[in-house]
DNA sequence: CTTTGCATCTCGACT
DNA sequence: AGTCGAGGTGCAAAG
């Protein structure tokens, strides 16, 4: 762990560099203008930010609001570190797409390298792979009768989550969602059902359910015009 | 601008806690575990990590890798510090809905504490909105004889990003998509043209044209399927 | 407040 | 490398 408060600009272009190449990951405090240009393009001017700069090659420009940084650069970029007119400019560089991220400091208050080890893994429960799971260990709780045949069965528009028979032996694509669905997860169940339909025989009824802890009013019209239906389930049975 | 490095227990607790009052941007790097409830909920075993906290009372905790955060705390927290057994314990909380997120603190390396203020705003272009404003420029761009007559047009089914006119007077409903499409934007277009298709009168014929820079080959066949149409068109016209 | 759709979405899994 | 869909997606605009 090594630190600098208002460093000289030559003094911080070497820190930066040297720690970078160390392994380091590094922080910036300062007051600076930042420029991208790439899948898009965008200018931000003057203002004290947080740029935090990974061992992977990712940057971060975070403001003192909001989640997301103001601007970024994904994991795999190189960087350069120059003074120019005694300001250090900070270039983050990365090809296909080639895109690059300045930021131009005009005073640094402070500068920090940490050097550390990360081997853990996040686990996450409350995915939809949890309520995938929950519906293959208790199939009646999608409908009495439901008997699931396969997961991310694949159809020319893409893999259905589960897919299986009711309790007459009709075929039944069930699409999952972890949260609230809207009027994008009826489009997705829309799909997978038409080409279900295409692929097998042509007199073959093929039945729709949607799967998720509630639906907005526009989805659930948009799903009875098509045809499909709703089934109200959560990843955690607390939540039912 | 605040440092300290290799702080006691007690001391960090209290400088989190007063510079977070004070409106600051705090920083810690240290050895910690995460726990998450709320959404969903997650754990991550110890190993070390870059906390920010934030004065919107905006929480993220990163790794040295990948651009997004570990494990994160939206805007609109309220954050609490503690010592206990030793260990910093840092509490993040806000409801509606109801979240936690728990830091706690095997070993802090670094703590700073930074003050600053951002007035300006992020300009981006290359956006869905410039490409919009490109064809509204010239209409003819999106082919020969076409008149837009409204953007964001209401339907049952959604707003259309363009909606207006081809040469022979057929309706036309466009989806604009800033970059290269998939299937999800062919749903899209497909539910707007539908719902178009049932608010005029029923002889009324409706064309449909998905407008972007490039399409996958499922969502090219999923258009085709549907008798939908592609334009390939960027927002940046140095990009065609 | 909820709903809706964009985003330099990011990320992992699979081809 | 490209495609596809999940995500504790975040976020702003609009109702």
């Amino acid at each position: 762990v090594d630190v600098r408060t208002n460093p000289a600009p030559d003094e911080a272009a070497h820190f930066v560099t040297t720690t970078l190449s160390d392994g380091a990951l590094v922080t910036i405090f300062g007051r600076c203008t930042v420029e991208y240009s790439g899948r898009a393009a965008s200018e931000l001017g003057a203002g004290d930010r947080l740029v935090v700069i990974k061992p992977d090659g990712t940057t971060l420009v975070h403001t003192d609001a909001g989640q997301q940084p103001v601007n970024w650069q994904p994991p795999g970029c190189t960087h350069d570190v120059a003074v120019v007119d005694d300001q250090v400019h900070l270039d983050s560089t990365r090809s296909n797409p080639d895109e690059t991220l300045t930021v131009r400091f005009e005073t640094i208050a402070q500068l920090t390298a940490a050097y550390g080890t990360d081997e853990k893994a996040l686990s996450v429960t409350g995915t939809e792979a949890d309520l995938r799971d929950r519906i293959l260990a208790n199939p009646s709780l999608l409908e009495e009768g439901f008997q699931p045949l396969a997961t991310e069965r694949r159809t020319a528009a893409g893999a259905i989550d589960v897919y299986g028979e009711d309790e007459v032996g009709t075929t039944v694509a069930v699409e999952l969602k972890r949260r609230r669905v809207g009027p994008d997860a009826v489009g997705q169940l829309d799909r997978y059902v038409t080409a279900l339909g295409r692929e097998l025989h042509a007199d073959v009824d093929v039945r729709g359910i949607l799967v998720a802890p509630s639906i907005t009013d526009r989805a659930r019209h948009l799903l009875a015009e098509r045809g499909l239906e709703f089934v109200a389930l959560s990843p955690d049975p607390a939540d039912d």
